[in-house]
DNA sequence: AGATTGAATATACATTATGTATATCTAATT
DNA sequence: AATTAGATATACATAATGTATATTCAATCT
């Protein structure tokens, strides 16, 4: 006789619920805590009110617990407003505006910086970080192709990608919030060098 | 009856053999490993012959060893060509030079990525390792002083140093190397950076 | 109403690390 | 020959991840 399966509103929604307070209990212990090597999924579920055992049936492992707390404040970090920002008519307003974006999504939640630290110690955590960011590559190489002119060579379109993509990733912003910036006066300087790192996609003459 | 206490040639010899060999099996551990996360004072001290409480006995904890293994590296790395870039008369030349000694730094043992992903997880490594790469930033510091107009402002003196400092860190090298760049590309381009970090400093209408 | 299902729990265990404590061994030195 | 310091042997405490098994309990199906 085959087992009769069913599916449970009331059950969904209460797993859901538990779901989503572990999210809430791991996010807030990152954001508190010193540092990750202090995090567990002991303090986690403690502070979920849950069993360490109801962590690993609903994420499998610290490392699926961490992607799923990633991607919540992802959700929630305004990086939807980035599909805007990408068809304003003027690139490079395009490029401050994603600039401005990003910097608001590091700073938002300091979790972020802790998730940033996982990477270190869990290659595979790293790697499913790093796909995330791959959007934000993307989005950085469409935008110069619209700045770049014609003649400008592959190369310097490649060198202007790259430093971008770095000016505008996390340990950049931490950086240069470390030397006691607010988010508004980070956001300004990584602007600036920003439009500095276009500068030899548009000049006419661009013998080194 | 006080101990009767003295220092003997021979066994300090002895000794200091066996601490270079822990720090030579600690880094190549390092380099061969693929993650920090697996970096055991356990498998240090087999690929060293020694005991793990010989490690204990001569750095005193995980941290001690790293540091030392830091140190090492750093003494080996070519950091001493600093004092002669900082005394070249022009100021700008300083800057490229640094930049090429940073780079050399950060690639030639690819150790010093793995003790940066070890500072998520311990802070007061990452102070230690912190505290190392403020001579750096002294250096930036003393030559935009010498780089920039008179008239140029206090922030944007800040502003170049502490984007320069980004510029010149680990995780940007290592970004760019991701990238797909031999180390002399990633040079070139920090370089390239640098250069247009130092404009604002140079233009005699700083106007915003 | 009674059987069944699935999330959460309880309990236990294996494994891996760091770090501490204590006693012993051994070669260098007095 | 006694002593000293570094290295070792052995044991233990603690904390963390991850797996296994059985159980509780409310929601759902027949």
């Amino acid at each position: 006789m085959p087992p009769r399966s069913y599916v449970s509103p009331a059950r969904s929604a209460a797993t859901a619920e538990t779901r989503e307070r572990v999210i809430e209990a791991a996010s807030r212990t990152l954001r508190e805590g010193e540092s990750i090597a202090r995090f567990s999924l002991d303090t986690v579920a403690k502070a979920a009110g849950v069993t360490r055992l109801t962590v690993y049936n609903q994420f499998g492992s610290r490392r699926g617990l961490l992607e799923a707390v990633f991607d919540e404040i992802a959700r929630h970090g305004g990086l939807h407003q980035l599909a805007d920002a990408m068809t304003m008519a003027d690139p490079r307003a395009a490029l401050d505006r994603m600039v401005e974006i990003f910097c608001a999504f590091w700073s938002r939640d300091s979790a972020v910086g802790r998730l940033h630290d996982a990477m270190a110690t869990d290659p595979e955590f790293a790697e499913a970080v790093r796909e995330r960011n791959e959007r934000r590559r993307r989005g950085v190489t469409g935008l110069i192709d619209r700045i770049a002119a014609k003649q400008a060579s592959p190369q310097a379109r490649k060198d202007a990608v790259d430093l971008i993509f770095a000016l505008t990733s996390y340990p950049t912003f931490a950086s240069l919030s470390a030397a006691g910036r607010s988010r508004d006066e980070v956001c300004r300087v990584v602007q600036t060098a920003c439009h500095a790192a276009l500068q030899p996609l548009t000049l006419s003459n661009p013998s080194s």
